[in-house]
DNA sequence: CCCATATGAGACATTTATGTATCATATGGC
DNA sequence: GCCATATGATACATAAATGTCTCATATGGG
């Protein structure tokens, strides 16, 4: 959980080692939000390891931080796609790939389903979120992975749920980690049918 | 949504036909505090169009409300089961029996799935579904419907996840309530593959 | 028609979370 | 060692939700 947390921290001092203040309310607001969205900001702080009024140092209102965290989560999942997508071929390599990069970042898309923000640029966000898998959905139907037939929309929350599905597993400690986005494709494309 | 709220109301009388105002009240629960399980009570009361003081004396704390709905939606979700699962032969026609009869009742599914009850009968029967749903796989296994590697969770977590899926995207509008357990069924054994 | 009961509206106290301000202290750079 | 800054603790004000109570009224049964 706390695997990538220390990122950039004490990089050239070799001092705290310790994520700014910031991050580990950041960090923090994902867990504790994540789990329960009506957690009061005490709950964030206490997690964080900070104190109430330095949270609200750093985010003035509630709104904020929600935002803030949104913000970080959206970043961070725009990254580690494109980082695992970068020289994919197939439109199925890049499903798989995709898959790789986002399951181990499953709490951040939790707290994305399970929060709401208004703010403009997060919502216009979201917009171009759906539409790249969209893009990518129709994609992989051209190259004959996934049936012609299937509506769109299907498609994608199917997708996202196997997602959700396999972090929930790794994170129960029911499904090793390496073995996660192999099972959620295999799920998605040939299902769970035997014989 | 309503479909179902007059049910057994006014049937001798013939008088006011509407329904008790403890069942308008739990209807009122499932639709707000299903998209928001952090509403207000006066949300509630005024969805249910009745006084906020009215609540009070049916439920009166905001748990006695919450654990009242979920206990409906547990009942509801469980009777609407067993009569769609009455007279299957084989786990297979359970499955989609179950799926026929569950799907329409996605938003008791979403509220059971975002609100938290820690009554104990309420727990205990939590345990008791999932027991039969992990039964049901076992069956389904032996009979080859799902193959046997699968993992218990995995398939369990697929079903529920089918179920949601479904719901939302007849709630949307985009499948018809008709074909929405049949592709539920088709996606989870043979998965969307093409070709 | 009368009465028992249920309801809605409103007032009220209490609790909880939020947001602001102040002050003492620790920490880190100089 | 000194100082600027950041932090934690605390107190405080405000807002919102909750839970309780009272009272007027409507409704339905007798």
């Amino acid at each position: 959980m706390e695997m990538f947390s220390v990122r950039a921290a004490g990089v050239m001092t070799g001092k705290a080692l310790r994520p700014p203040m910031r991050e580990a309310i950041l960090d923090a607001a994902v867990t504790v939000l994540g789990q329960n969205p009506g957690a009061s900001l005490a709950e964030v702080a206490a997690r964080a390891g900070v104190g109430r009024a330095s949270l609200h140092r750093y985010f003035p209102k509630r709104s904020d931080l929600i935002d803030a965290v949104v913000r970080q989560c959206l970043d961070e999942t725009a990254a580690a796609t494109e980082a695992g997508v970068r020289g994919a071929g197939s439109a199925r390599e890049t499903l798989l790939r995709t898959l790789e990069a986002v399951i181990p970042l499953g709490d951040r898309f939790h707290f994305l389903m399970s929060v709401t923000s208004d703010a403009p640029d997060v919502t216009a966000r979201y917009q171009a979120d759906l539409e790249w898998l969209a893009q990518l959905v129709d994609r992989l139907k051209e190259e004959g992975v996934i049936a012609s037939e299937a509506p769109r929309a299907w498609v994608a929350a199917n997708i996202d749920a196997q997602i959700w599905i396999a972090w929930t597993e790794v994170a129960a400690g029911r499904l090793a980690p390496a073995d996660a986005a192999g099972l959620a494709l295999r799920t998605l494309l040939e299902g769970l049918g035997g014989r």
